[in-house]
DNA sequence: TTGTAGGCGTTATCAA
DNA sequence: TTGATAACGCCTACAA
């Protein structure tokens, strides 16, 4: 069933048919009632393949995740679609793990796709401290499409991000525990991405605006699981006061070492984690956490794809946002 | 850059470059080599809209789930996707939410992007018991393509469904609780889906076949959330000694109201979850629960969806698989 | 207000 | 081994 029969069917032509589907008002109302009835009885829809050869463009988003089963990711996708698909785009969803090579070769498989844009979610795009994971191909990328960031900055010409103060809120925190007292906190970390690296320096400014030495001991880079946290601080002897974790799920691990060794949480030891995910409400106590506020970045990330759609030239690149700390039992 | 652009250059005509794309045998050596060096230096790739047209595909599949939040259909998600970009397919991942008018409009919206099959996550589209969500909608979605159901089941042309023997499950979780001599044994359920009834059905049995009645009071529909569990045990007075809940978050919402209480787990109460999610070992003793198996449901049922896509016709229907019961600490 | 015809970029058939 | 051409289904500028 396509155009021609349903132009046959109404003794009209196919570019008639055509302006009943666009509702253009150059059709006279009882053709358009016409051709209206015989388009819903056949239940005839456009071929979006057709459509998309004329236009170069099917409505359809391309987003990345390194990994759709960690909660900051999916908790993201899922508020950027409930988003794009109210504005009439669908999603493609790509997972790409976290290594370089794979997010390149997931990234040009969006590319051929003709999507009408791009956007990656977490900072494990935005390139690494160590820089074994460069941005280059992404920089590519956006020579074709706009790509937008979600959780990580990369400058560049259509280049969108949004990202929140992370080194700020961690300075934030990391000064507060400083004032209570806390002068050994253990700082964990899963990754060397450009947040990741970002919380550590805020961390580490906020030891030394109090004269405080950070403990290179004190800083580790581990897994972002649960059990490696704790058995790697029952393996190590370690003496400290306070956690900073860069993500929840090492934070728990964190309080697993503690509730076993007898510490009480919050008297002896602060645990405070990141990304504010669901788990923080499983564990006794319940995880005090710093919130990034993926729904706000995504609905302003989304705000802007948009306007870069619809041919505005004035988006910023770069937007920021605070967030908030959501205090719970173990601080 | 397009197909006209590759003949041209190369002095040879679009179906020349066609064939050489397609590794035809019918080219010789020295064209296609030709061709080939000037494909790679414009970095040319046809336009995948014009290939859809011609073939009415563009190698997507379409993925709904209720809530791609859910651990459950997240890593779903995540095994459907791996292995279905090993086999050259993109993933259109959609939303619906549990509302029955809000999963329909998702899978007309799919079928509207021609993609090559869909494929149902989660029993919530296989109808309820309580007939409000009925099925309509999806035996007609596949007289157009063929569907596939993970954790549900639909008898129907062109439906094919993966599932777990969550009766089962829950029947030899039962028994063994019972003959620990367990007598009063809650259970926890977040809706009237497929998946939840069979449980639930399995759970009747066994207690039938125990010779106790299953008393209604301690069957017990809720929200799937820790806290709505915990209040809602807090305020009725229950009496009951062991935990069985479809979903692992209202089997930590028990655990967590059990150790407010003072209950020693599983000493004075056994708790059982389902899912095997990773919120298991999140909590304090961590939480025995039924693993669905969510990996090998997932590879089942992509086998099966290549198989029908290569227009095979004895593709089984139905297939069923076993859950594992993992042993951790609240049992 | 309506219709005709050309273009979008492939693939495939048939002829050379 | 290669090339010309129709077909896929839609949109739209231009003509009537």
């Amino acid at each position: 069933m396509n155009i021609y029969d349903i132009a046959e069917e109404a003794g009209v032509s196919i570019a008639t048919v055509s302006r009943v589907l666009h509702n253009s008002d150059k059709v006279s109302k009882s053709t358009k009632e016409k051709v209206m009835a015989i388009i819903d009885r056949n239940d005839y829809r456009p071929n979006v393949f057709a459509q998309g050869l004329g236009s170069d463009s099917m409505h359809t988003i391309g987003i990345l995740v390194p990994d759709i089963a960690d909660q900051y990711m999916a908790s993201a996708f899922s508020a950027l679609e409930k988003l794009l698909v109210s504005y009439g785009y669908d999603c493609i969803l790509g997972c790409s793990g976290y290594d370089a090579v794979e997010k390149e070769k997931h990234l040009k498989l969006l590319l051929e796709k003709r999507i009408d844009a791009i956007i990656l979610v977490g900072s494990t795009y935005a390139g690494s401290e160590d820089e074994t994971h460069n941005t280059d191909y992404i920089l590519e990328a956006a020579g074709e499409k706009p790509i937008f960031i979600i959780n990580g900055i990369i400058e560049g010409k259509n280049i969108y991000c949004t990202a929140t103060y992370d080194e700020k809120a961690v300075y934030d925190v990391t000064s507060a525990l400083v004032k209570k007292g806390r002068r050994k906190i253990l700082f964990l970390t899963d990754s060397r991405s450009y947040a990741a690296n970002h919380k550590k320096i805020g961390f580490e400014q906020a030891l030394k605006e109090a004269s405080l030495m950070p403990d290179p001991e004190l800083i580790i880079h581990t897994q972002n699981n649960v059990h490696t946290v704790s058995d790697l601080l029952n393996e190590r002897d370690l003496d400290f006061d306070a956690v900073i974790a860069t993500d929840d799920g090492m934070a728990i691990g964190a309080l697993k070492y503690a509730l076993k060794k007898g510490l009480r949480v919050p008297e002896d030891l602060d645990i405070i984690g990141y990304n504010n995910s669901s788990i923080c409400e499983v564990s006794a106590p319940e995880l005090t956490s710093i919130d990034n506020k993926v729904e706000k970045v995504c609905s302003i990330t989304i705000d802007r794809l948009i306007r870069v759609l619809n041919g505005e030239t004035d988006v910023p690149s770069c937007e920021m946002i605070h967030c908030d700390l959501v205090h719970r039992e173990t601080s």
